[in-house]
DNA sequence: ATCGCATATCACCGGTCGGTGACATTTGGC
DNA sequence: GCCAAATGTCACCGACCGGTGATATGCGAT
């Protein structure tokens, strides 16, 4: 018969709970970042892991419970990925200058945080709100760390300006990942972006510059 | 028995073609401005018509059928909705600040074109994109209409920066509609709308203005 | 009046979903 | 060696989904 090492052969059936759990975190990790929240099921994952649904239960009480995991998980790991703080901006306009490209880079090519961000939008919950609030999280501090001491100037208010260009650049992002072009502007190469992130920075210039 | 009227109770079962072709767009649309489009599936429109999932297919050969027939109906809705052009716009700033105010009242107060944005974000589709493209499309002519003959000053890229304005629009739309709040910003009241689009006013004014 | 046909409704199919109970297998303490 | 607990697997349930054939029902032409 030679099926008959089909017990062994499926790899790593090792019992460890840790190991599987991981598996079963970095399966929800992939489906989410591939197919979004759409196919984000208990079977879907658990295919994906190779395992038994019922493991997801027994560990983590249900899907929920996996998101969970995977949200503070993704907060860990995206504080790692992120770089590192340069030296210190020379001012305010310079500093969101550089906040806005980073934000660029950093979402771009993160198929999984904008899964995140779509996934609030379509279909908020508290739960995706956890996990949107772990991902925030991660990327406030690091922006909070390249800040300093730098203060906005006067005569600008700079949390509603800084609201309009965070929104846009995540929505120009998962735009440019849903159907590649906004607004009539292509958002597939480099060279587009280059281009975005020109207009960016002379919008903020303007806005928060000296003068 | 009380449910020996459930046959007459339903209403107009008259045979009229047109009317329940009407009765089904109807009940599509409202189905997916309340829930979006994940609760948007043949058994639930169907019910919510009042009438056989059946007829769906017979009268739009499928649910993409009557996606598309929506989509065109939503055109034409929605261009005789739009507030008509006013006196033309002292200059192209002028102008832009007005489109971005309008374009936020008109997108705050209709669930229907906010689902509608979110879905090809987060299902895209060939289909979606058609939908879309009817709600671009009645949006840009009347766009066009105001903007007249005005042209956007030199030295700035103008299709990069009105992107990235009607981007930051659409994405705090849609996350007010889902979170309420956004970067820490509220985005409940009409107030907290106010102070954006003085936020947004001017910094279109110091893009475009004449300085 | 009747016949034909478009209109509307019902019943049913296969498939997938989330969820749960029962069973098999390995591990670790005794 | 043995037993209990932890780990992993399988089978099954009810509910809902999209899709289709068969059947009732009423309108309009003749």
């Amino acid at each position: 018969m030679p099926d008959s090492d089909n017990k062994t052969v499926s790899a790593p059936r090792t019992k460890d709970r840790d190991g599987t759990e991981a598996l079963l975190i970095s399966a929800a990790t992939a489906v989410l970042a591939e197919t979004g929240f759409q196919g984000l099921g208990i079977n879907t994952v658990a295919r994906r892991a190779g395992c038994d649904k019922q493991l997801i239960y027994r560990y983590f009480g249900g899907l929920d419970g996996l998101i969970e995991a995977l949200g503070t998980r993704l907060s860990t790991d995206l504080a790692d990925a992120l770089p590192p703080v340069g030296e210190p901006a020379a001012s305010y306009a310079d500093l969101m200058q550089r906040l806005a490209s980073g934000l660029i880079a950093v979402l771009r090519c993160d198929a999984l945080l904008q899964r995140i961000i779509v996934w609030e939008l379509a279909a908020p919950s508290p739960l995706v709100a956890k996990l949107n609030a772990a991902r925030s999280r991660a990327l406030t501090t690091w922006m909070a760390a390249q800040r300093g001491d730098l203060a906005p100037p006067t005569g600008v208010d700079a949390p509603a300006m800084n609201a309009i260009i965070i929104a846009a650049v995540q929505h120009l992002v998962v735009s440019a990942q849903a159907k590649g072009v906004f607004a009539g502007l292509a958002l597939e190469s480099d060279a587009d972006w280059d281009r975005l992130e020109t207009a960016i920075g002379h919008m903020i210039q303007l806005v928060y510059g000296s003068r």
